[in-house]
RNA sequence: GGGCGAUUAACUCAGUGGCUAGAGUGCCUCCCUUACAAGGAGGAGGUCGGGGGUUCAAAUCCCUCAUCGCCCACCA
C-alpha cells in the first residue's frame, strides 16, 4: 500500500466506517474468555432537532474510547444509539415553520394532521445528528437504534405511567405551575432560566378600608398582576404596620376588599415592607395565600391575555395590560414612586419568553419516594461521579426535590394514559381504552382520554432500559442492563441522570435492589467554550460545527484534540485552530509508520521482544511496557487526558525522537547484523501504538494496521477494532536500559547544546572525551558508543572515570559527567557562558534550599529516611556539577 | 443569600506536600538530515492572583480577600 506523505482523513473515513460496520464490530460479540464480561453504555439521546455541536463530539468521543477500549479488551461490548422526541423543542421548531412556511397554526391542522407533520419532520431530520456521530466514528450497534417515540417506548412509558399510579405516586392538582405563554404550555421548574433585567420597582398605594383618604403602600415588580391580588402581607414585628394587621384595603379598579395580614416570610426590608399577595401568580404568594386560605384569582388566559378577572383591562396582553393599569394608577395618583432595580426573570429555556406562574390543573409525580433509593445509591457508592463533585449537586437536588409536574400542554409527546368516565373518573391504564368501554373500577362508559401529553423526559428517565426491551423480559434486558458508564453534560445531572436512577430503582424492581441502579459511573464531560470563555450558542453565533472540522481536519483530529484540550471535567475553551494540535500528531504517528513500513519489506518478523540487541531495542521496550500500562490503567479509570498525553509523550518524544532516529542508521546498512532486530521492533512497537491508540483515533490507526499487516506479508488479519488491545506480557521493566539510555540522552543533549551556542555546527564530525566518575555512567558509555555517537554526530570518542581538560576543549556539563569538546579557532563562548551562568544560578538556589533542610534537624528527624539520603544525594551531585561548571567559565 | 469551579510562561492548559515548576502554541537562533519543514536541534520566558496561617518543607493543605465563570435559592 502506497502512502502519502501526509495524512488525508477524507480520503478514508467513509470506507473504513463501512468496513467498520459491515465487519458486525458494532454488535456485542461474547466474551472470548469465557468469562462473561459486559459492558454497556446508553448514549443520551440528542434531541431530534439537533445538530452535531462541540458538546456532543465530546461526549461521542468519550463514549466511544470507553467502548472500543472495552471491546478490544474482550468485553462484550453494546453501545445504545438512538433520539430523543424532545416534546416542546421539537414542537416548537415545527410550529414555527408550519407559521412561517405556510402561515397556519397547529390548531388549522389538528392534532392528527399536526403530529404527522411532525413525524415527516422527524423522518427527515432526525437521523442527521445519528449520521453525524457515524462520522466522528462512533461505534454504536445501529442494528438497536432506538427513538423515544417509537410504539415500544410508548407502551414503556404507559406501563411506567400505570405503576406509578397504582402505587399512589401519581396525582392531579390545581398548583402553580410556570407558564410558558407563547408555547401555551405549563414547564417544569428544571426548564426555566432566571436571567438578570434592568426592571423597576413600582410603589402602589392600596386604599384603606377603614380610613378614607389613607393608603397602604405595597411595591411590585408586575403591577398588572395586582388585579389578582387577594391580600396584603406584613412583618408581624413590623412597628409601621402593626396598627394596620386585621382590617382591610381595596384593590383599586375592581374594588375588591382584601384583608391585610402578618406573615413573617415578609422582609420588611424589602420594597415597602407590604407585599401584595396573588397566590394566583406568584410562587411565594401561593404560599401565602394557601397558608391564610385567601381565595385564588387567576387574570390571565393560556395566551397571556388577561381574562375577565381584569376587569377594565380584560382582553389586553400582560404587557399592555401593566402599561394601562400604570397610566391609570398615575391618573388616580395611586402611584407613589418608582425605582429602578436590577431583578431576576424567570425565561422558559425553550420560548425565551418570560414565564409566568399561573395555578392551573396539571398532573404530578410524587418525588419523595422515587429521590430515596436514588440518594442511598450516591451515598453508597453504587453510583460514582466522575469528577466526584457532581455527587453533591446531583444528592442537593434530591434531597430538596419538589413534585414533578408531568403534564404538558403539547401534543408532541407520549399522550398521558388516562381515561376518564362521563363522571369525570380518571383511570391510567398501560393498554389503550376503547372509548365506550366500561371504566375498569366504575363501571361507566369511557367517554374520552386526558388531552394532555406528558414531560419529554418521562421517556427519556427509562432510557437505559427501555431501549433494551423494558417492561418485556427481553433477553438484552437481562444481558445488558445494568450498564457501566454513562456520560453526559453537566446541564441534565437532574433533568435526566437523577430520573433515570430513580427510574431504575423504581422500575427494574425484579432485579436485586444492588443491580437496579441504571450505570455505575456517570461521567459528567467538560463544557466546551468558545476561545473568550463563552458558551457557544446560536444566538451567538460563536459556535464551532465539528462536522467543518472534521471536513477540514479528520474526525481522529477532533478527537484527539478535543481530549487533549479537556483534563477531566475542566471546561476548556476551544478555537478552531486547536484542532491542528490533534492533526499533527495524528501526521507524526502516519509518517512514523510510513517510515517504518516502508522498510520492512514483507519480512515474517516474529518474537521481536526477545531479541533485542542494544540498549535502544530495550530502553524502547520497557518504555513501551510502561506506557501499555499506564494507559490502560487510565482508560479502566476514565482518566482519558492522562492516556491521550502519556500516548502522545510516548510516540512523539520516545518513538519519533529517539528511538526511530537511533534505528535509522541501522537498517539503512544492509551489513549491520542488528537489521532484523531492529526491524522487529519497530514493527512490535508500531503494531502496539496503533493499538493503544485505536480508541482514540480509529480511522487513522486502522489504515495503517492494514497497511502494516501488508508490509509484514501477513495477508488478511482482522481489523484493529476488533483485535486485542496491547498487553505488555511479553516485555518486562528493564531499569538498567532506562537509566542508561537517560546518560546517553544526557550526553548528546549536552553536546548539542555547546555545538548550537558555540556555533559549531550540528552535524559537523567531531570528537569528544567524557570524563564519567560514576562507574555505571562509564560503563553504559564505553558500552554504547554506536548510540552516542549517531545522534550526537560524534566521530568517536574516549571515555574515562576521571579526565582532565585537554586545552583546546570546551565542556559540556550534564550531572556528573563533563564532556569534553574539540573547537575550532575563533569560537565565540559567549552565549554558552550565559547559559552556564544562568544554569549556576538556579542550581545555586536549589543547593541553598536542600541546605536550609538538611541544617534543618526536624527535618532529618520527621522526614522519611529515603527522602533525606536523596537529597544528600542530590546535593552532592548539585556541588559536583556546579564545581564543574565555574571551572569551564574560568577556562572561557 | 448558598454552593461549585477557575486564577501557574505572551496564549491555552498540566502539575495536590519534597528533583533546577512542565507541555502545546507563539517568540529567537540554526538546520530542506533520504518518515514528517504541519518537521528536527538549541534557546529565551514564570516572585504559581493578593494577604495571613499550618508544616522541617506549600503552586499543592487551612483561613481570608480580589477577579472571572457556572449552578442552586420564594426573586415583592
Amino acid at each position: 500500500m502506497e502512502l502519502p506523505t501526509r495524512y488525508t482523513p477524507a480520503d478514508h473515513e467513509q470506507s473504513i466506517y463501512e468496513l467498520w460496520e459491515e465487519s458486525g464490530g458494532f454488535q456485542p460479540t461474547p466474551d472470548p474468555t469465557g468469562e462473561g464480561r459486559r459492558f454497556t453504555v446508553v448514549i443520551p439521546p440528542p434531541n431530534v432537532t439537533g445538530a452535531l455541536h462541540m458538546g456532543h463530539a465530546l461526549n461521542g468521543t468519550v463514549q466511544d474510547i470507553v467502548i472500543r477500549h472495552r471491546r478490544m479488551c474482550g468485553y462484550e461490548t453494546l453501545w445504545v444509539p438512538g433520539t430523543d422526541h424532545a416534546g416542546i423543542a421539537t414542537q416548537a421548531v415545527v410550529e414555527k415553520r408550519l407559521f412561517q412556511e405556510e402561515g397556519k397554526k397547529r390548531e388549522d391542522l389538528g392534532r392528527e394532521g399536526f403530529l404527522s407533520e411532525v413525524f415527516k419532520w422527524k423522518e427527515e431530520y432526525g437521523a442527521r445528528i445519528l449520521t453525524q456521530f457515524r462520522r466522528l466514528g462512533a461505534s454504536c450497534d445501529w442494528t438497536r437504534t432506538r427513538f423515544t417515540m417509537e410504539e415500544d417506548m410508548s407502551r414503556a412509558v404507559r406501563v411506567s405511567f400505570e405503576r406509578l399510579w397504582q402505587k399512589g405516586l401519581i396525582y392531579r392538582g390545581m398548583r402553580l405551575v410556570n407558564w410558558d405563554c407563547v408555547l401555551e404550555t405549563a414547564v417544569s421548574d428544571d426548564e426555566i432560566e432566571n436571567v438578570e433585567r434592568k426592571g423597576k420597582l413600582w410603589y402602589i398605594k392600596y386604599p384603606l378600608k377603614a380610613r378614607p383618604g389613607e393608603f397602604l403602600t405595597v411595591a411590585t415588580t408586575r403591577p398588572e398582576t395586582m388585579l389578582g391580588d387577594t391580600g396584603v402581607a406584613v412583618h408581624p414585628d413590623d412597628e409601621r404596620y402593626k396598627e394596620l394587621v386585621g382590617t382591610t384595603c381595596v384593590l383599586p379598579f375592581v374594588d375588591r376588599e382584601i384583608p391585610i395580614l402578618a406573615d413573617d416570610t415578609v422582609d420588611a426590608g424589602k420594597g415597602s415592607g407590604a407585599v401584595k399577595i396573588t397566590p394566583g401568580h406568584d410562587p411565594a404568594d401561593y404560599e401565602r395565600g394557601a397558608r391564610h386560605k385567601l381565595p385564588t384569582i387567576i387574570i390571565l388566559e393560556k395566551d397571556g391575555k388577561l381574562n375577565q378577572e381584569g376587569g377594565p383591562f380584560a382582553g389586553l396582553s400582560r404587557e399592555l395590560a401593566r402599561k394601562e393599569v400604570l397610566a391609570k394608577l398615575e391618573e388616580l395618583d395611586l402611584l407613589e414612586k418608582i425605582e429602578d432595580i436590577v431583578h431576576n426573570v424567570p425565561l422558559s429555556d425553550r420560548s425565551k419568553s418570560v414565564i409566568e406562574p399561573l395555578v392551573s390543573e396539571q398532573w404530578f409525580v410524587k418525588m419523595e419516594p422515587l429521590a430515596r433509593p436514588a440518594i442511598e445509591a450516591a451515598r453508597s457508592g453504587r453510583l460514582q461521579f466522575r469528577p466526584a463533585r457532581w455527587e453533591k449537586v446531583y444528592l442537593q437536588w434530591l434531597e430538596n426535590v419538589q413534585d414533578w409536574c408531568i403534564s404538558r400542554q403539547l401534543w408532541w409527546g407520549h399522550r398521558i394514559p388516562v381515561w376518564y368516565d362521563e363522571d369525570e373518573t380518571p383511570i391510567a391504564s398501560s393498554e389503550p381504552l376503547e372509548i365506550g368501554s366500561p371504566h375498569p373500577d366504575t363501571g361507566k362508559p369511557i367517554v374520552r382520554q386526558d388531552e394532555d401529553v406528558l414531560d419529554t423526559w418521562a421517556s427519556s428517565w427509562l432510557w437505559p432500559f427501555g431501549t433494551l426491551g423494558w417492561p418485556q423480559e427481553t433477553k438484552d434486558l437481562h444481558s445488558y442492563y445494568p450498564t457501566q458508564f454513562l456520560s453526559t453534560g453537566r446541564d441534565i445531572i437532574y433533568l435526566w441522570v437523577a430520573r433515570m436512577v430513580m427510574a431504575g430503582y423504581e422500575f427494574m424492581d425484579q432485579l436485586p435492589e444492588e443491580e437496579r441502579c441504571p450505570f455505575a459511573i456517570c461521567n459528567i464531560h467538560a463544557t466546551v467554550l468558545d476561545a473568550k470563555g463563552r458558551r457557544m450558542s446560536k444566538s451567538l453565533g460563536n459556535g464551532i460545527d465539528p462536522v467543518d472540522m472534521i471536513e477540514q481536519f479528520g474526525a481522529d483530529a477532533v478527537r484527539y484534540s478535543l481530549i487533549l484540550l479537556t483534563k477531566e471535567g475542566q471546561d476548556t475553551k476551544l478555537a478552531p485552530e486547536k484542532i491542528d494540535q490533534g492533526y499533527r500528531f495524528g501526521n507524526k504517528v502516519w509518517n512514523a509508520a510510513r517510515f517504518v513500513l516502508m522498510n520492512l519489506d514483507g519480512e515474517r518478523l516474529e518474537g521481536a521482544s526477545s531479541s533485542a540487541e542494544r540498549l535502544e531495542d530495550r530502553w524502547i521496550l520497557s518504555r513501551l511496557r510502561e506506557t501499555i500500562s499506564s494507559t490502560q490503567l487510565a482508560l479502566e479509570e476514565y482518566r482519558f487526558n492522562d492516556a491521550a498525553m502519556g500516548l502522545y509523550a510516548f510516540v512523539w518524544n520516545d518513538f519519533c525522537d529517539w528511538y526511530l532516529e537511533l534505528a535509522k542508521p541501522r537498517f539503512s546498512n544492509p551489513d549491520d547484523p542488528t537489521g532484523p532486530a531492529v526491524r522487529g521492533i519497530l514493527s512490535r512497537v508500531l503494531g502496539d501504538i496503533l493499538g493503544l491508540l485505536h480508541p482514540f483515533t480509529p480511522y487513522m490507526t486502522e489504515i495503517l494496521w492494514k497497511a502494516r499487516a501488508e508490509a509484514l506479508g501477513q495477508g488478511e488479519v482482522p481489523m484493529l477494532m476488533n483485535s486485542a488491545f496491547p498487553t505488555g506480557d511479553r516485555l518486562e521493566a528493564d531499569v538498567e536500559a532506562e537509566r542508561d539510555m537517560e546518560r546517553i540522552q544526557d550526553v548528546v543533549r549536552a553536546v548539542r547544546q555547546v555545538r548550537m551556542l558555540t556555533q559549531i555546527g550540528e552535524r559537523k564530525p567531531i570528537e569528544a572525551t567524557i570524563s564519567a566518575p560514576k562507574s555505571e555512567d562509564l560503563r553504559a558509555l564505553e558500552q554504547h558508543k554506536p548510540a552516542v555517537c549517531a545522534m550526537a554526530h560524534l566521530e568517536s570518542y574516549e571515555v574515562a572515570a576521571d579526565v582532565a581538560r585537554p586545552p583546546g576543549t570546551v565542556s559540556a556539563v550534564s550531572g556528573s559527567l563533563q564532556i569534553f569538546v574539540r573547537l575550532g579557532e575563533e569560537v565565540d563562548l559567549e552565549d554558552l557562558r550565559t547559559v552556564f551562568e544562568k544554569r549556576l544560578g538556579k542550581m545555586d538556589k536549589a543547593l541553598q534550599g536542600i541546605d536550609k533542610k538538611l541544617s534543618n534537624p526536624r527535618f532529618v528527624e520527621n522526614a522519611d529516611p529515603e527522602l533525606v539520603e536523596a537529597d544528600r544525594a542530590r546535593r552532592a551531585e548539585l556541588e559536583l556539577e556546579m564545581g564543574m561548571l565555574r571551572q569551564n567559565l574560568e577556562g572561557f
